[in-house]
DNA sequence: TATGAATGAGTATTCATTCAT
DNA sequence: GATGAATGAATACTCATTCAT
């Protein structure tokens, strides 16, 4: 029954597309990608039909790894500020462990190769933390305004916060928190 | 090569350069830029050295464009908050206003073809924006971090902002001010 | 390798050769190939070593299914004229009854990838037709010529007159039987 | 004002296309094709804008050269034989001579990357002689087909006499010649 | 100075064929 | 025998930059 596809050249690929376009872009080749993989030009080819596809996935995959750290939430009784706090930290911690992943990350989030439809995949993932912020948000000055905008508020912020935590990383918990203070303040003060 | 002649045909390219990068991403050619341009393809090399280099200049060009709206600041008796709410205003209302002179700026930002030394020349024209930020972050759970950190979260919110004003350009004036309220309030609330 | 175990896979490999030969060209690839008869890409090189061996056993067997249409000849004593024109008639008639197989026969011909061989072969189920043309040419303008020339120009002649049956089929027989006149006359008169 | 395009290069490159054509088949690499014309591989493409135009004006140029040699028509008052008998010896002579012309050119013909206009383009040089054709075919077998089959049948014929003519070359003028004589009876016999 | 033809390295993708399973 | 993953050479076309005019 000839060789079955090997998850582990899938995963060999992706995570060599992941450090050539943290290294070079997303210009780097998709043969620079195969041999950093160990595979044949070619066999790039038998597992992503194209390089937008490949893209399409790795942007999945690393939005799915960064959730898949988020799994263990906090208790429920927490409290609203304690589950947004942990999922920032959290968030902001991944950030600050992988800013390889981050940057493709963010690459992918601005090219046009990137569909909407893998967008909205992506965003799916993160659609109990959206639900948070939506609750967080109904007392504050920003209750007027979508729940999206409160993700995007979040997302732009901690972004922010990574920036400086890339830079110093000895205070990189008291950033996080400042960050979050900050992000807390600009989500619920009147 | 001495000053080029003509400052209206480093402007033509420029402005070239804007439109087909918002169209086209940074990939647009230079060929095609010259022909918007209205010069020959070996032309634009003689007013910028290298592609490179026209992205640098265009950075800067951009820049200074923003910066120059923000010229007439409102009197200084204003308070401190006054400053600050007119500078984001502005800010949001050019980005509304020229979407495409800010997707280019956000794209150039992100390039790695824009020089450090570009991107430092680029922030120095906002210092007294950045001054007015120093100032209010003084107080508020931000008073520990260096002052570009606010800068940093001013620019995210306010990127954040201007892409709901896209979506719904109706609300500009209350979704800019909500804006500007949340950020007010990640800046100054302990 | 001994003979291939199933005469049905080889067939089904045929005959997908054949429709997507007619399809996209003889650059259809051998996995689309493989496909659309229902076998794995491999598959398909145990039953032909290579491309070229496919296609000119293809014309072989396209060749074959047109000379089996000819067996059923008219009586001898239908003289000449008869004969000539039965044949003419099942060959005109049969490409346009199949344009696809007609065309891919077509650019087999011409592609270098059928051998000499295979083209001698090919023409040898014909010898029957060919002794009738050598008959009637003998009084005619070409007497002095060699017998494939009339061959040849039966062949051509018939192809070109296949051509307008495709674009008004409902004068089919009429169209059919001027060209036959046409060949005759080339043929026979001095 | 820059070096202007060379007609010479351009001429270098259909003559080497023509050259490559003829030998490898239509799918001669491009690159090849630049590197015998003694240009470099992008230069091809400031002269036609892809291999697919290349074909098309090379299928025009080879045309038209064809047409070119038909220029000098005999006297009007020769009668219609003598002048199609005329055209014919020129088109048959012209592919004795110029064997690879001629194959580059029924390639080119049977590819669907020739365009229907570049084909009908090609078709408009020669259209004296279609009178002449509609004219002759008016009284024989053929005079209830349409004038384009009369052209069908003498291009059919006239290459299957030029396939003979490449055979044996010594008796090049009696073989055309009575290449000449089939087709005129094909043409007018009734 | 302005022009645009010339250059050739660089890129995504295809495909006949092989061979491990 | 059958399968289909693996291979890597091959291909059309692009583009920043140079330089002859």
């Amino acid at each position: 029954m000839a060789r079955p596809r090997s998850e582990d050249k899938r995963q060999a690929i992706l995570q060599a597309a992941t450090r050539l376009f943290a290294e070079e872009g997303l210009n780097a080749p998709t043969a620079r990608i195969a041999k950093a993989a160990g595979v044949a030009e070619g066999t790039l080819f038998t597992y992503f039909a194209s390089k937008d596809e490949l893209m399409n996935r790795l942007y999945l995959e690393l939005k799915g790894g960064l959730r898949a750290e988020m799994a263990p939430a906090p208790p429920v009784q927490a409290g609203l500020r304690e589950q947004l706090r942990h999922a920032w930290h959290i968030y902001v911690r991944w950030g600050a462990a992988h800013p390889d992943l981050r940057q493709v990350l963010a690459q992918l989030g601005l090219s046009d190769r990137v569909s909407e439809a893998t967008r909205a995949e992506g965003m799916q993932a993160f659609c109990d933390v959206a639900l948070l912020l939506q609750t967080a948000m109904a007392q504050g000055g920003l209750r007027r305004q979508p729940p999206a905008f409160a993700a995007a508020l979040m997302g732009a912020m901690a972004e922010a916060t990574m920036d400086f935590l890339a830079r110093e990383p000895a205070q990189a918990d008291s950033t996080s928190e400042a960050g979050f203070t900050a992000f807390w303040n600009a989500l619920t003060q009147g």
